[in-house]
DNA sequence: GCAAGAGGGTTCGATCATAGAACCCACCGG
DNA sequence: CCGGTGGGTTCTATGATCGAACCCTCTTGC
């Protein structure tokens, strides 16, 4: 484990890029939180070459983020899901998620969080911008924003 | 800048990593939140090779996060410090160091962030846990904790 | 009963990025 | 005139990544 590590660092951001900081991870994560789950939904909808999935899937595992269940058998087929530990990931995607909206998307958020049944959007304090409330994954919703990409 | 790009995505998670995604970038900026502003203070922090640490330095500037000031002429002599754009980052750096702290901390989180003059602690929420405030890097001092590494 | 497709990978060579060390230059202080 | 500080550049070896091809096991349509 000679490179990918910041090992002289005392700093949890440091630790924890060494686990989510490589190109694509944090991609594959926010992904995960979007309801992708097997592997060619993911393959396509990165673009990432197989082997480097298949390497970033595995060190995801690895690191207690994701985890393998099978969901079929004969042939195995496995789908991948976030454990709590990667559903904690959430705050830090959406911090820079409205980071990227602020001074990225020329045209808007590609993507809309919104307060489930409520309506209202998430806030960087991650409460509802309409009735305030303390919002985690679970009560949140998204949709394409004005800045989203027509299909091509 | 056919590699460390993610052109595919109309995402701004992945506009964002374009900028901050590659390996010490973000490093750099959470030094730069601590106070670090020059070159060889960057250098001996990360532990990074100087040659890296120029293109990073370079394209944390093109990208408007890092802005170079001349603080000394003849011979000039720069620092480096974070635009608006760059303090803008602090709550996904923050989300990071949550996580990190929660999750990869052993001895409890290497470094405390406290409400400057009232001594709460910063949440997740970025809220103080004392008196409820929201909190923004201005309010912020930053202190060693319980994991921090006795120096060496 | 045979071909095409879906799902989940592995393997390969060519290219790119990084690490680590050495080197360079301008100035300052003693 | 020697060493130290600040801010770089250049070099080579090694590691990571890309993209494409390949493989295997079922399932479905015809």
């Amino acid at each position: 484990m000679l490179h990918r590590t910041y090992e002289d660092q005392a700093c949890s951001v440091a630790r924890a890029l060494e686990l989510i900081g490589e190109r694509w991870t944090l991609l594959i994560v926010r992904d995960a939180f979007l309801g992708v789950r097997r592997f060619d939904d993911f393959q396509r909808s990165l673009g990432v070459s197989r082997g480097i999935l298949t390497d970033r899937l595995a060190r995801l595992i690895e690191a207690g983020i994701l985890e393998r269940r099978l969901y079929h058998e004969r042939p195995p087929r496995y789908e991948y899901r976030l454990t709590e530990k990667g559903r904690d990931l959430w705050p830090a995607t959406v911090a820079l998620a409205k980071w990227g909206d602020r001074y990225l998307a020329e045209d808007g958020p590609p993507r809309l969080f919104l307060h489930r049944g409520c309506g209202g959007e998430l806030t960087e304090r991650l409460t509802c911008s309409k009735c305030g409330a303390g919002l985690t994954v679970h009560d949140i919703e998204t949709k394409p924003g004005p800045g989203a990409r027509l299909a091509a």
